[in-house]
DNA sequence: AGCACGATTAACT
DNA sequence: GTTAATCGTGCTC
């Protein structure tokens, strides 16, 4: 195991929903303040072409959402209700507009750097959220298209546990409540 | 230039 | 269970 663990853009070029469901397990790494923080994957969202009327890319290619059109692999950061910050990651070949969300994290290490960004908060609620994990990371615009199979940079995504089936939930994807059907209820969201 | 709304969270009743 | 916070984005005029 001498060389890089972290997954490859071919890995991500995959269909969106299978992506969604094996990223359970695996690990995202943030350096932050010279601090390495890394964490488990715990829930994911699938997000999936111009046709998923709750995806962004539903409003076709524009300047917040040129990254998932662009190659797999990379972080697609949209900003929301005034003042949070969500984390994507692009799948599918180039071109095909598709993202998975990053629901929710278990931190491994690094404990300290995330406490100083969650002061007043309890520790079960400092990366159950997809704006709560940002904030606990120091995710923010700036880090908007980055490679995430670059190992060691500023973040990045490495293989971690392979997650049995019998421990994953699945059912419909959450805050869409304004979607039509089918795309309300498709079965996209996977957790642990 | 103006408008309605949002892949959420935290603090309420 | 309900609601305020708060502003970028995409759409209409």
């Amino acid at each position: 195991m001498g060389l890089s663990s972290c997954l490859t853009s071919d890995w991500f070029s995959r269909d969106v929903i299978v992506v969604a469901r094996e990223l359970l397990g695996m690990h995202l790494s943030r350096v932050i303040d010279g601090q390495t923080i890394r964490s488990r994957i715990t829930e994911t969202e699938a997000y999936r072409g111009e046709e998923d009327l709750a995806c962004h890319a539903r409003a076709g290619k524009t300047r917040r959402t040129a990254v998932m059109y662009g190659p797999p692999g990379h972080a697609y950061i949209y900003f929301t209700y005034g003042m949070h910050w969500c984390l994507n990651v692009v799948c599918m070949p180039e071109n095909f507009p598709a993202a998975v969300l990053i629901r929710a994290l278990e931190p491994l290490d690094g404990l300290m750097s995330i406490a100083s960004r969650r002061t007043g908060r309890p520790r079960s609620e400092w990366t159950n959220g997809p704006a709560k994990l940002t904030r606990a990371l120091g995710i923010d615009k700036n880090l908007n298209g980055v490679d995430l199979t670059t190992p060691r940079s500023l973040l990045w995504i490495e293989r971690g546990e392979v997650v049995p089936e019998d421990q994953v939930i699945c059912g419909p994807r959450v805050g869409i409540n304004n979607v039509p059907e089918p795309w309300r209820s498709l079965p996209w969201r996977f957790r642990i």
